[in-house]
DNA sequence: CATGAATGAGAGTTCATTCAT
DNA sequence: AATGAATGAACTCTCATTCAT
């Protein structure tokens, strides 16, 4: 009971922290926000903050995008085993626009992600994670389909993989940072059509 | 006389500025760069350095990056009128490689300029002015193949062109972070492949 | 019952908290010993220390100087009634070379005693204790030799109790501090010597 | 004219500032005496104080002692030449007082310097130069008069010269600290005639 | 008696920037 | 034009100490 009683405030600021912490980089940007005003937003002793991130601000806004990181890993980790150009189509169109569309659901907090990745490590190194994951998913993929006869075996996927996620990620970006004017499925049917059959002309196009 | 002597003196204090900058900046990085640090470096007293740089680090970053985009901005510039098919994938590729070769070229600068666009709005527009090029150039080629025949004319050439655009890009921030692992030309080679031609077998492939 | 198992945790706890700052004390010294270092290594919480030595750090450290302090008593108690200088000289060598050789004894926590004298009143009391004790001993002395006409009687006590036992608290702070070259016997030698006889040759020498 | 006004003007308050520190430290003492409060004494921006002192504490300190080294160096710097004991007797009971002297005029001072050589080795070295300094006159001073058969040989200079030394600097301490009870004239005496010609009688005493 | 979460004072630093010379 | 002394805002981080549980 008693252990319970502490362990409950002491989550409560957690969450209090967390709360302000968010608030704060949201409307101050990676770069303006300072442990003191996240302390301030939270109406919490100076020193408390480090109890729960002792490394500081990078520590907090890694917590702060795993529920984000959640949803890009679930995304990555869909099947893929086509048996038709098709079928091959729809599956990836359908990736494509799925890992896009994250940028609009989560904007804000990718944004704050965007602005830290040039400059902490930590953030840098998850959100590499996020996309060797997705690498790795593509990968076997196209593999997959070489092995189908349904993908042209002089590609390297290594290679070709890294054409559309990478394609994807700018996208992202672009849509993150308010700079893209394109619709987003546009964008995934463009983006997967060149990157499956090309934007020249075959003998039957 | 005295007005020249002034002037001469003024460049020359200019000139030992950027030179320390550019030490400076590529031996700390963006963000542990002070102007202090430029100063020491270029044995000139603090205030001087306002009165050749007034809006700071940033502004003295963007004149050592002039040679870099100018550079970029030339290899934008080369024209593209193909005839055949074969012909594109030449010009294409080899506009390719050349673009990602700066990379290699211009890395230490490119580095710091990587570590700042995150958070430098000077920055990002000189960086977004350099791709804006690129995509003009890469929308007008297309709308060319396109009224030749020899592309898809339902691919949007916005959306394209940054599918090109953006995997090049992104395939340089790797080589310029040193996370690349592959070989530039295979990159060239099958990013300029699977833009034009697709992934995935055609009847004829 | 409860009562008595309330006090055996209590004596148990203080035990473990002595232990774990005379680890803390002597790999850190005085100034760099908190009481939070104190406390991890005790595995403590950090309430409980205070229960135990609510005056903080000196309190805990005074606690550990006690058996050094113990046998630099037991030192100054020895007695001391010589029928001759030869006699005299054996026997205050003896004690010199004694109180010398607990510098090299209890070299650790005499070397915190030592940082912590200067700012901690409680450690100088502490220290003072000591040498008040050896003073009064040693005047005793001299008086008894004075009074067998052993010792000069235009001599006061007072400062030629001091004279020896100053010299004496150096060399040990030297020995301590790892500053002394010289053999410790060759200090005790010399120094008896010179205290009983003086540097400069009588009509015998 | 320029430069001198600046140089004048950073003297100043380079002047400002050891005047602020010494009346900070002698009234909060060493360890309580902060760079803030100093330049508060100062009226004194806060980044003003690392223009003149970059290693901070300690190295103001050591520029408000330099008064009282120099007139340290200046005792131990008296020639010593006796011809017979008397005349011996004369010129080492003069250092001796001169040196415990110094307690009594710069207590102040000393009161800092010896809070603080337990912490700062900039401030040990500072006293263990002085004392060096004195060891060395002395071991000269004892071998020239053990060359003119002044004084015994069989005694080793290096410990005679600092029985003297650390007798006189434990009594200048005692003085420093307001421990000492006894005049500094007899203090002097009786150091001086037991160092010399020991606490025993001789033969003709 | 023991705990450990919370506190908040405050020390030290660093820097961009100003401005009199 | 160049200087560099002075500024002071701000931030990080640590610690001793308290107190509800």
């Amino acid at each position: 009971m008693k252990i319970d009683g502490r362990l409950q405030r002491s989550l409560k600021t957690k969450e209090k922290l967390l709360k302000a912490a968010e608030k704060v980089f949201i409307e101050q940007g990676y770069h303006n926000t300072t442990i003191k005003e996240i302390n301030k937003e939270a109406n919490i002793g100076h020193g408390t903050f480090y109890i729960h991130f002792p490394e500081g601000k990078d520590e907090i806004l890694t917590y702060l995008m795993n529920n984000v990181m959640e949803e890009f890993y679930s995304v990555a980790d869909i099947e893929f085993t086509p048996n038709s150009k098709e079928n091959a189509f729809d599956v990836i169109r359908e990736q494509v626009f799925h890992f896009i569309s994250l940028a609009e659901k989560y904007k804000k907090m990718l944004m704050i992600f965007y602005e830290g990745i040039g400059v902490s490590s930590l953030l840098k190194e998850k959100w590499e994670d996020i996309l060797n994951k997705f690498i790795d998913r593509i990968v076997k993929d196209i593999r997959y389909s070489q092995d189908q006869s349904l993908a042209k075996k002089q590609i390297n996927p290594e290679v070709a993989s890294r054409i559309l996620l990478y394609s994807g990620e700018r996208f992202l970006w672009e849509i993150v940072t308010n700079k893209n004017k394109l619709p987003i499925s546009e964008i995934a049917d463009n983006l997967t059509h060149v990157y499956m059959f090309g934007l020249y002309k075959g003998p039957n196009d």
